[in-house]
Order: C-alpha cells, then sequence, then structure tokens
DNA sequence: GGCAAATATACAAACGTTTGCACAATAACC
DNA sequence: GGTTATTGTGCAAACGTTTGTATATTTGCC
C-alpha cells in the first residue's frame, strides 16, 4: 500500500521522473501529449505529491504556523478561520498550535512550527510571556512572522491590533452617558498591550468627564469567568455601580456576581464586556460589548503574510482594525434597541 | 539567515553530519564529549532540526491530520483540544483542516493531509458527505484513519461515537416524565448516523411509553439557529408541547420562537437540546442538554490512533462513548436543582 | 605484544522532488 | 540541404536527514 511517486510514473509510461514533475507542475516545456498521459497515470495511480520532499528540495513551505492561547474561543477561532479563508486559496495551509496561555507551550509550539519549516507564523502570545525575547530567539529571523491582537512591539514584522484605546474609551463613556458614577473595571494581564491599551482607555474617559481614577477599583488580570466573580464582589463593596470588562467571561461573572447579591442590571449595576463572544447575546440581560472582528482580523493577518512574503519586505506594518460597541442590555438604563456604535 | 543544518555542526566541529545527526538522536555509539560538544553548538547556533528532511529519509511523519466541520464549534474545538493532550506528549503534532460541512472543502483538506504525509488522520465528516467513498478513495489506505462521532461504518479503522441513540431516549424520555404529550424533534442530517441514531432513540422513547410517533412533528435538517426558529414556528402550529433538538444551536431557536409566541418555557413548551454548547446554561431558562464529552472524545481518538499506528493493526475497533443528560430549567416543569443523570 | 572485542566515527546511499544543463529530434529559414 | 531555432526529454545533482556498512581507534585479555 505504499504511496505512489513520480518515480512509479515515469516507471509506467517509460520516461523519467523529471518529465513527469515538470508535467504536473504544468506546461514548462512538456508536449500536450505526454502531459495528459501523465495526468492521466497519476489519477490513476491515485498520485499525490509528496509535500516533504517538495518542499525540502524547493527550499519553501506552503504551510503557515499559527499559535493561539486557546482554539476553542470564540475571538481565536474566528481569526483562525479568517486567515484560512486567505491562505488556503493562495495554496498555503495551516499548522495551529495552542499555547493554553503558557509560555512553556508556546516555545514548544514555536519550535514546532520551525522544525516544521512553516514559511510564516501568525500568532498572539500567551498572557504568560512578559516580552518577545523567546519569539526572537527561536525564530532568529528565519520565518515571517505576523502577530495580531497581543503583539510585542519591538518584534519584527507585521502587527494587526485592534483599536483597543477607543474601544475602551468608548465603552467607558458609554456607562458615563448612562449615568452610572462610580466605574470600575476588570481589566486582563497587564503584560499585555491590548490590555493596557484598554486600561488607558478606560482611564482616558473618566478624566475626559473629569471623574477621577481609582485605583482600588481597577482589577488587573481578571479575565475568567471565577476571577470576574470574585473581583465584582470586591468592587460591589468598594461602591462601584457599573464596571467596564477587558474580556467577556469576566463581564459574565461580573453579571452572575451582581445578580447574585440582588442587583438590578442595568438598573442598578451597568456591565460592558469586550469580545462579543456568542453567549453575551443570549444572558438575560444581555450583554454590551466591543465586538473584536475577529474574521477580519484573521483575513488582515493572513494578507499580511502575504505581502510581506511576496515583497520579501520585514517592514514594520502595523494595522489597526476599529472595535465596534455593540449596545445590548447591561449597559443601558432605559430600554433600547440593539445598536451598535462604529468608532 | 539561513537556518543552520547538522553539515554547519558537522563543519564547525570537524565531525561528519552522521555523527552529528546521532549525537542528536540519542544515544547510539557517540561518545558522551562528542555528545555534547554537539548539543552544545546545536543551541549556539539555534538548530532545529528539519522535519521535512527527517520525515522523508524516515518514510514516517510526526504529524496527524484533522478534518472537523467548523473549528469554533464548542464541540468540535474541545475534541481537538483532547487530541492534542494525548497527541502532543507522544511527539505528534496537528495539521488542522475545516470542511465549513462542504464536501468538496472536505476532499481538499484529505488531499492536503496526504501530500502533507500525515500519519492518521482523525475527522468527524461534513453533513454534505453522503458516504465515505472519496475518502476510501483520497486515503487508499495510506494513512491510519480515525473518525469521530459522524462516523461511516463501512471505513476501515477506528471509530469514536457517542451513544447517540441511549442519549437521545433518555432525553425524551425525560420529556415525557415531565408530563410533555405531543412531543417533536430537531432532527440534523439524516446522512449522518449520529443524528440517525438519535432520531431512533427519539422513536423508541416514545414508543415505549405507548406514544405515537409522527412524521409531522419530526423536522430532519434542522441544525442551526435560524432553521431551528422556523421549524419550531411550524411545531407548535402542529400542536407540540415539547421538543427534542438534536442539536443546541436549533434548540437555542426552538427557544427564541417558543417565547416570542408567547409562550412560557417550561410551563408550556419544554425543550432538550444536544452538545452541551456554553451557551445552554446561560440562556434564560437554561436549556436542559445532552453532553456529549467532546474532550474525551478527542483523547480516545488520539488514543485510537496511537493503538492501530503501534500495534499496526486496521481492526475495526469502536468505541461508544455514554452521554449524560444535565437536567435545566426548560424541561422541568417543577423547580429543580442542576441534575445530571448519567447513563 | 599480539589478537579479539568493543567503541567511536566516517562514508555513501537513500527518501521524493525539482531544476540547470545537455542533448536529440523536429521545424524554420535562406 | 545545410545551418539555426525551437521543442521535448533525459541526466544528474541537490535539498537535510538517517542509517547500514566499513574503517579507525581504543580497550581488554592472555
Amino acid at each position: 500500500m505504499a504511496k505512489p511517486t513520480i518515480n512509479d510514473i515515469a516507471k509506467a509510461l517509460n520516461i523519467t521522473p523529471s518529465t513527469v514533475s515538470r508535467a504536473l507542475a504544468g506546461n514548462t516545456r512538456v508536449s500536450e501529449a505526454t502531459r495528459l498521459s501523465v495526468e492521466r497515470k497519476a489519477s490513476e495511480l491515485g498520485y499525490e505529491r509528496n509535500i516533504l520532499a517538495s518542499s525540502l528540495r524547493r527550499g519553501v513551505s506552503d504551510t503557515v504556523g499559527m499559535i493561539v492561547p486557546r482554539i476553542n474561543r470564540q475571538f481565536f477561532s474566528n481569526v483562525i478561520s479568517g486567515a484560512e479563508a486567505i491562505l488556503n486559496p493562495a495554496g498555503y495551509n495551516l499548522l495551529i498550535c495552542q499555547s493554553h496561555e503558557r509560555l512553556e507551550d508556546e516555545k514548544r509550539g514555536l519550535q514546532t512550527l520551525i522544525r516544521n519549516q512553516v514559511a510564516g507564523i501568525i500568532m498572539s502570545h500567551s498572557l504568560e510571556s512578559e516580552n518577545g525575547n523567546h519569539i526572537a530567539e527561536i525564530t532568529r529571523g528565519s520565518v515571517k512572522l505576523v502577530q495580531f491582537d497581543r503583539v510585542f512591539s519591538d518584534l519584527p514584522g507585521a502587527k494587526i491590533v485592534n483599536d483597543n484605546f477607543t474601544g475602551a474609551f468608548l465603552a467607558t463613556k458609554h456607562l458615563i452617558k448612562n449615568g452610572y458614577r462610580r466605574i470600575g473595571t476588570l481589566a486582563g494581564g497587564l503584560v499585555s498591550a491590548a490590555y493596557r491599551e484598554r486600561l488607558d482607555g478606560y482611564k482616558s474617559a473618566l478624566e475626559s468627564e473629569g471623574m477621577t481614577v481609582d485605583d482600588d477599583i481597577i482589577f488587573p488580570d481578571t479575565v475568567v469567568r471565577d476571577k470576574g466573580i470574585e473581583r465584582t464582589a470586591i468592587a460591589i463593596e468598594r461602591g462601584c455601580d457599573a464596571l467596564y470588562c477587558a474580556g467577556d467571561y469576566a463581564a459574565l461573572g461580573a453579571l452572575e456576581c451582581a445578580r447574585g447579591k440582588g442587583l438590578e442590571v442595568p438598573r442598578q449595576f451597568g456591565i460592558v464586556g469586550t469580545a462579543n463572544e456568542i453567549f453575551t447575546e443570549l444572558t438575560t440581560p444581555s450583554i454590551s460589548t466591543l465586538e473584536l472582528n475577529a474574521f477580519d482580523m484573521g483575513n488582515r493577518a493572513a494578507q499580511a503574510f502575504l505581502d510581506i512574503n511576496s515583497q520579501n519586505k520585514t517592514g514594520l506594518v502595523t494595522v489597526t482594525v476599529p472595535m465596534r460597541l455593540i449596545i445590548r442590555e447591561t449597559s443601558v438604563r432605559k430600554p433600547v434597541t440593539h445598536t451598535i456604535a462604529e468608532i
């Protein structure tokens, strides 16, 4: 049951492997007749080109690696789909690794990808990664790098980021406009620029309205649901009447905690999340959130790779993608129909 | 910036590539001294073994392919994680393709994987695939095959399936016990054995209670939310007071439709879904559903691959994984605390 | 010290492709 | 009909590893 090779085809047709290779590659000076007979034989034998040998010989690979923290997050799986939608038609396929938010797994993933000779790596680093040194060290510039969402700005290559600052700014402003007076934030891991920018946007919004920024109601490293519940309890104790959450799972926790404590949402407690996870639309009340446009980011990341790869430029391209504020029920004190505010 | 090879290491150390290879591969008769110096040099140069060349030479690959309909479905992404958890430590990595439920994409994915010389393929076929002919044709037995969830029983290789029959049986029985008298079903694509078995379980449950099976309230090909809404409207017209849904997105649509029509759930209308998607817990009322144990399935699928691969047996192993009925609010007429019924 | 056994390294071929170069056969030209 | 393009194929080397076999070196033994 050994896989047929071009040698098998050549032997069967009494020609040389090189002719077969040329015939299959396209029309590089091969007669129409032989090309047809080669193609017929190939499909008859069920021949599939051996990418390993091909890539090895050509010195280039058709594989692009992707590293994401978790594949089962709506955001990341949609980025993957978005990238795939561009890369597959361009003849590339994706090798996907999960970092599980761990530095060790991220390193291992990078090594796996490099060993697999990927043409490029599209990644969003784990929350444990404090800087890009390990990335620089393992890739050593041997591969085109595209970072998205969570990026280290000192690394070479393209960067696709959300306009986190403006998004968080608008979200917070929206809470202020709805009359909330003491607005805290469940911030994410501040090693990540994305979360820092959200925090900055939050602060700026408060300041722009003459409100004071109070570190007591800023809760870093709060992304998962349980942490959201835990920190919201503290926030409420400290007099918060609203939270801007840098992640939807934290927002979900905030909602559960607030309701658990008998607070009416949104009348007594306001919430805006970030990411537009599918469940935010389905909770009662539904959660207002910022849309990250994952599919679009995937598209752009893939396109950035193709650009770098073809033009061979290592330029520090940075693309900023706008976020949309999706206003649902947890943040609006008078009933609204669903509204979308484009930044 | 060319990547260092074992030849570079060999040259730098004045030894031959073969010694370097042996040194890096482990202790096959290489002196401790050279092994150490090779390792030092390797990490100094940032050497990473070229998997393409290695696999080509050894004739085996460290890559396992996976084909799933959609990566952003909770079920599938968790199966992937489950498989990864077994395969990564075993030295394999995953090449993932999405079929988007389309036959053409599935074929293309298979070809991609075969071309990439994967050691095995773990897959769940698309809803457009009516039989396994294309799979047999493209793989030609050159690769270990493991199917999960949606399987074609006539294909060789291992199969990991849920106990769909018993699950649907229990779900329907549960609705009956809660006093619903005219129970319909939103069934999935019946080309798939998984959905057929769920339908059979549903029918058996009705029959076991002396209730009649009425084709008018059996709605095939209903998996997505919109279809769920649409078909539920018809079901209600036809006098249904409950639905067993073979998918959670359909169940979500059913819930929205029923509430939209002013029906009180669960008092006037009962719903049980399938898959335990994350949102089922978060809707109001929360949706009772069958848990598919995705991570576990991934584990078992990966383990099945490893077994086939090492023992080189092509045996028709079929593993059946039990489903759990998670009783939440949409199906219980008197308040309950969350309960889990193990099959 | 001489021989056998054990140890460490080198040599060379192979995995399946691709591709520059050479060559043969045909076609085109004066 | 001889020279030159043009076209179609073959030859052989190369990509970076791995590995069977051969060779050189060391060790152990009497």
